[in-house]
DNA sequence: CTGGGTGCAAAATCTTTGCAGATCC
DNA sequence: GGATCTGCAAAGATTTTGCACCCAG
């Protein structure tokens, strides 16, 4: 995807972008693309995922590289971490403070220009923590 | 992939995780199959992806979700995070105290059981902070 | 008008699977 | 011998792209 010189506006874009706001999952590209296609029939997955690349490149939205194979996208500016749950893989936003200068800590301890960083958590969430059905392991 | 009764040793599988253990970098699927490929001139891809689920569900390999769309791999020993150069792309381990009692504080503000983290940095290693290349944006 | 954007479909990537034969225990 | 594993190749799944036409600025 080369970058264009300046972006021009598209219906389809902003309306990505405004279910990915409205939305507090992190959807797929596939279900953006689904969810959409009932308004806009004629949208195309392939449009829903240059668009997406385009926000990504816009600083809109960020892909969200969860353990499962698919890309997830969410809009998000503020920085936040995010929880996920080991047995129903559901994702959730999560705003905590920063662990204090981990930023500054971590760059004093490797040779990187440290700039960001991400934090995941992995456990079980409120439903899955209910002892409803017993003997789910896999 | 249906979780077999019990495992058997296999020389693939063996070298697999050999590879794995003895690099430094987080090889993906294809770079193992290469990679292995000089000496085991039968190996197949498919058995490489094989293999490395089937390291991942006993617990030896983890995938490790980079934003770049191809799983990458690594063998799991003990807890680090990760740095990842914005501008090379290569991911480097990296160990570091835990932020203190991250998992607690954050299991105390949301309703989840918090079992593990990963954090992510991202930055410029230390060659992309040289100002050899100047210009070089993408 | 001009360059970005869209739809559609084909292509490219990455990963999984079915099958017959080899291997491990 | 029986379940597991391998190679190979085909199939799946996800994401990108080429092209002709459309739309925003």
């Amino acid at each position: 995807m080369e970058t264009p010189l300046k972006y021009k506006r598209s219906r389809q874009r902003e309306r990505i972008l405004g279910v990915l706001k409205s939305t507090n999952s992190h959807p797929s590209a596939d279900w953006l693309y689904h969810q959409l296609k009932k308004d806009m029939p004629r949208l195309s997955l392939g449009t829903v995922y240059r668009n997406l690349n385009t926000l990504i490149a816009q600083g809109f939205v960020q892909r969200l590289p969860i353990e499962d194979g698919i890309d997830r996208f969410e809009a998000t500016i503020e920085p936040h971490y995010h929880l996920v749950c080991e047995q129903c893989g559901s994702v959730t936003d999560f705003s905590m403070p920063h662990p204090i200068g981990i930023n500054v800590q971590a760059e004093k301890l490797s040779n990187f220009k440290i700039k960001r960083h991400r934090i995941d958590f992995y456990g079980l969430c409120s439903k899955c923590q209910q002892p409803s059905s017993k003997g789910g392991s896999s």
